[in-house]
DNA sequence: TCTATTTAATAAATCGATTACCTATTGTAA
DNA sequence: TTACAATAGGTAATCGATTTATTAAATAGA
């Protein structure tokens, strides 16, 4: 069954393209008796205007970018659940781009969703590289606008949805003070990252605020994959005074650190407490359960998307930074020390 | 910055605007001298062909439809991964419709995609309700291709990338037997689906094979959500002769499993071990980590993307099924049992 | 009744590419 | 030199919508 055009309900109920279009405009100037004859007529062909065609014409896709460095991530997504639920509800489509942290592909997606006429982009996992700046800037100058999620580029205003990293990691880091640790093990992504800079901040300011001093050895930076878990662990453990809380930036590293720790015959919490950061779906379902920092993270796709379509549809045109609320999920991987 | 057209290109290089197309298609009959003119102007103006011109024009908008019923499900960001890398590789676009179970987002997104002009449709998650059916024989009786992951749609030959449901049960199962298992709780999908069905007498031939007697009340099935955990754990447990062993045909279902039976004070493997199916990322950062039935997810993601793109392009026409093996990843949470 | 005004619909250009068909130029053979 | 073929490039229609300017018809006003 082939598609109906425009022209075909056209001639079928005796009118102009033009009133076509208009009535599915809803252009008012139609007097409900064509508007009717051609809606009937549209409906016995089954026609639906092409979004192609229109795309054409009104220069709008209709279609958003989600560039993502990896969907693998389980912070993602949530995400996506986000942006597509917002996109859906404004009749635009979601273009899904996971680069698997290459920038070759990366690359590759920019070119693809500029010759797509792409209405915005919603980024995340900016690495910070020269080259991808150059490239989002380039889609900028397009006027094609663009929400960053998590994190934006470096000195370069742009519409952002975040939290606020630095508060997050501090209330998290002083809840387990609060259970009264005292060395707290704190692993964390590459310090050269903004974010992650910030997360360490919150982390000192917890200790300082309670007069507690810091030492660089409690510390473990690295990617944030199960890898630098092992690493941690290690040296944590094989201190003269072993931390007895570990708060890790990410949870996916903390599940990790928690398999790390019951794998050396030590009890989660009774020996070391255990903290993420995230919230992501799983975090619920480990044993014991993880206590975390929760970012709302299906809300930042929702509110990004929100913003987007703001933007694209200049409702909005100055931009924007949106910071989120985080929550302390208190669950069974930390607890009280014995002093 | 605007975009530049190809009337731009043509007139700046002298040119007509067949010209410059040929040029970009590669056709042959262009000379090498008019052929570097164009490519050098089009450099300079940064020009690209509109991909959504070239979609009316050609009728084809070089986009494949991604069709999952739930993104947060750890099984599908594989498939996602899987899609888009072959996608990407032969310049389609993914256009990601995660209809969240809800069969109104569903029916949306059937409609947005095919004015979209889609060229495919990747499908999972398929319910099996009668509107859904006719949704999926109306897009292909657009002529669009459609590849199933996972299942098909009941009687109706489709392409079909899946796994031996039956064969991959049996395999587990037996490696339980093998262990010295004698009472193997069962924890299923739905038996109404056709697949879990197939499981279900997986599991049946491998226990009937080693001699073993099939206990209907060693079988919970259920929506695969981590509710059904408790369910199962609650029934088996208060049974004069418990299980043994539990095999989950989800990993996530085996995940809350481990929970709820550690929560309970027993120990998994010592107690009782865990079976799951799928292999999804976590479970090898679980405590302990998790013996499983791996599906080749990303490899079916990439498979059906191939085979979608062959109908497209009609290197293929005739619909096939492939079906891929499956592997027992054996890992902490299975062991022998002490008889 | 005649003009002015409002309302409803149409004609035709346009968006940016592709392609079937045509033309002009050059080369080759007789 | 003439005839013909091969080569390179151009002309114009086309894909399916939207929209501006225009016209025709209906209504109102005097």
């Amino acid at each position: 069954m082939k598609r109906s055009t425009i022209s075909e309900v056209a001639k079928l109920a005796g009118v102009s393209r033009a009133t076509v279009s208009k009535v599915f405009n809803n252009d008012e100037k139609i007097s409900k008796k064509t508007r009717d004859k051609v809606l009937e007529i549209a409906k016995k062909l089954n026609y639906q205007p092409s979004a192609i065609a229109r795309s054409l014409r009104n220069k709008k896709s209709k279609a958003i970018g989600l560039m993502l460095p990896n969907i693998t991530n389980p912070f993602f997504p949530q995400v996506v659940r986000g942006v597509e639920e917002v996109a859906l509800e404004n009749n635009y489509v979601v273009i899904f781009c996971s680069f698997e942290e290459q920038f070759q592909k990366e690359s590759q997606y920019f070119q693809l969703l500029d010759n797509r006429w792409i209405d915005g982009i919603i980024f995340s996992g900016v690495t910070g590289d020269k080259e991808e700046k150059e490239y989002i800037q380039n889609i900028q100058k397009r006027g094609i606008p663009i929400v960053f999620i998590d994190r934006g580029i470096e000195g370069h205003f742009s519409n952002l949805v975040a939290i606020d990293n630095e508060e997050a990691t501090f209330k998290g880091t002083r809840y387990l003070i609060e259970l009264g640790h005292k060395r707290i093990g704190f692993v964390n992504g590459p310090g050269e990252v903004k974010l992650f800079a910030k997360r360490l901040e919150g982390y000192k300011r917890a200790l300082q605020e309670s007069g507690l001093e810091f030492d660089k050895d409690l510390v473990v930076e690295g990617k944030q994959n199960p890898g630098v878990a092992e690493q941690a662990v290690k040296q944590f453990l094989s201190q003269k005074k072993p931390p007895t809380a570990i708060f890790a930036t990410s949870d996916l590293v903390a599940i990790a650190l928690l398999r790390e720790v019951q794998n050396r015959g030590l009890g989660v919490p009774e020996d070391i407490s255990i903290m993420g950061f995230d919230d992501v779906p799983l975090a619920s379902l480990t044993s014991p359960s993880l206590t975390t920092v929760a970012q709302p993270i299906y809300k930042m796709g929702v509110e990004a998307t929100k913003l987007l379509i703001d933007h694209i549809e200049k409702k909005e045109t100055t931009k924007r930074k949106i910071i989120l609320d985080t929550e302390l999920v208190i669950r069974e991987s930390t607890a009280k020390v014995e002093n």
